[in-house]
DNA sequence: TCTGGGGTCCTAGGACCC
DNA sequence: TCTGGGGTCCTAGGACCC
């Protein structure tokens, strides 16, 4: 049955937004906090005093994310300031997805306290506000956290609409009607829209996402590249990305990274927080069984200039002592001598375990009878394929499987 | 009041190959 | 003698989001 809201052939999507999430989860674990201003802040002792969170009570008072402490202090005499418990946050967040998972498996988290939900098959459990006003009761009433949802034909629309009314809102954004509601907001309030993107396109003229919807794409395209096309698309309410469980899974980098309590030159201190950087990368990878094949170090200067280095390795590493020895070398050889304020190192270029032993099994040289099989086998894949499988064959310890191929190239190969 | 930590995606230039 | 254009990989930086 096609739900009556949404006629013809379109989407129903939900953005499931929590409100003020680790003050509200702060809130529920300890009632006496109801009510009252509650923010969550870093340790102001180790320099890392800034607004995560605050609740609306302490909102009013002008106290707002990433704000330092002392100035939300000023602004709010009582406010009351924790410091982030993310165990409690992550047994929120889990039992959140939980609820949205009894109405659809198309659930797609996007970060700890927000998700997409496609419900465009579930009209046999009522009607879109129906199912939201349940989601919404069920996150209320059994883990006594707020949140706000935005119901639409895409993400985009989703996503300003759960914007619209907080906390514990419900609010539609049709394809008929959002004309009317999104277009007379100002530009920077448009996802995707941040300071830099919000200056240019006020310098020609465009005030909101009506003007950004009507304005020459052609203009916004030499001015904003390719995000300037998406930008006026979304802003016409078009957007056809779908809603994808397995997105959550894919990601692409891991790093850490701290700032140092004071900023420092030495030597010693700045390897051993390498070594601990490196040791925490390296646990994360193992919890997620994948090695990295590029490090990358992050290098925050007393004056808060940042750079970054990386380097592409010849082979998949998923060692802290691996990570640590080649930021260190990243580090000695980029480093300008001055005042270091925060290090962070990331691993990228990353590839499940599983699947990277099975090649370095596969391609030992011990299983050619002898090389010049090996690089028959090449020729001829490189012929099929019309592209060389492999990155590397100068050095045969530096042979690299092409991951793109790698399905293709293990099935022809078992033949 | 003195600005965290976790990410993603895009751009652009240079090296290298064909 | 001088020179084109496409494609991929690598590196660095910037914008944005929560």
């Amino acid at each position: 049955m096609q739900s009556k809201w949404y006629p013809k052939k379109g989407r129903v999507i939900f953005h499931v937004d929590m409100n003020s999430f680790y003050a509200s989860v702060e809130a529920a674990f300890d009632p006496s906090l109801k009510g009252k201003p509650l923010a969550i802040a870093g340790n102001p002792e180790e320099r890392r005093g800034i607004i995560v969170t605050s609740s609306y009570e302490a909102r009013k008072y002008g106290v707002k994310t990433t704000m330092p402490l002392g100035e939300a202090r000023r602004l709010c005499p009582d406010l009351i300031v924790m410091t982030p418990t993310f165990n409690r946050y992550r047994t929120a967040s889990k039992e959140m997805f939980k609820i949205l998972a009894d109405v659809t498996s198309l659930v797609q988290p996007v970060s700890i306290d927000e998700g997409y939900m496609d419900i465009t098959a579930c009209a046999d459990q009522g009607s879109p506000p129906e199912i939201a006003e349940s989601v919404q009761q069920r996150i209320k009433n059994e883990l006594d956290l707020p949140c706000s949802i935005g119901i639409a034909p895409n993400k985009f629309l989703a996503k300003m609409a759960s914007d619209m009314k907080k906390p514990m809102g419900i609010t539609i954004l049709r394809k008929r009607d959002f004309q009317e509601k999104l277009w007379p907001l100002p530009i920077e309030e448009m996802y995707g829209v941040g300071n830099k993107t919000a200056e240019k396109l006020r310098k020609i003229k465009i005030e909101t996402i009506g003007d950004l919807a009507n304005h020459p794409a052609l203009e916004l395209k030499s001015m904003l590249g390719i995000n300037g096309e998406r930008l006026k698309n979304r802003a016409n309410g078009l957007d056809d990305r779908p809603v994808d469980p397995e997105a959550i899974h894919e990601f692409k980098s891991i790093g850490t990274s701290t700032t140092l309590p004071h900023d420092t030159i030495d030597d010693s201190e700045i390897q051993s927080v390498l070594r601990r950087l490196s040791n925490k990368v390296e646990v994360r990878m193992k919890n997620k069984k994948v090695l990295a094949r590029n490090v990358q170090l992050t290098i925050r200067y007393h004056d808060r200039k940042t750079v970054t280095r990386s380097r592409q390795l010849n082979e998949f590493i998923h060692l802290g002592e691996d990570l640590f020895q080649t930021s260190i070398q990243l580090f000695d050889d980029h480093w300008n001598q001055q005042p270091v304020r925060l290090l962070g190192v990331t691993a990228s270029d990353l590839a499940e375990k599983s699947e990277v032993t099975q090649q370095l099994d596969l391609f030992s040289f011990e299983q050619y009878a002898s090389k010049e099989k090996l690089y028959k086998t090449i020729d001829d894949l490189t012929e099929k394929y019309g592209k060389n499988p492999f990155r590397s064959l100068s050095n045969p310890a530096d042979l690299q499987v092409n991951t793109s191929f790698q399905k293709d190239f293990l099935d022809d190969f078992k033949k």
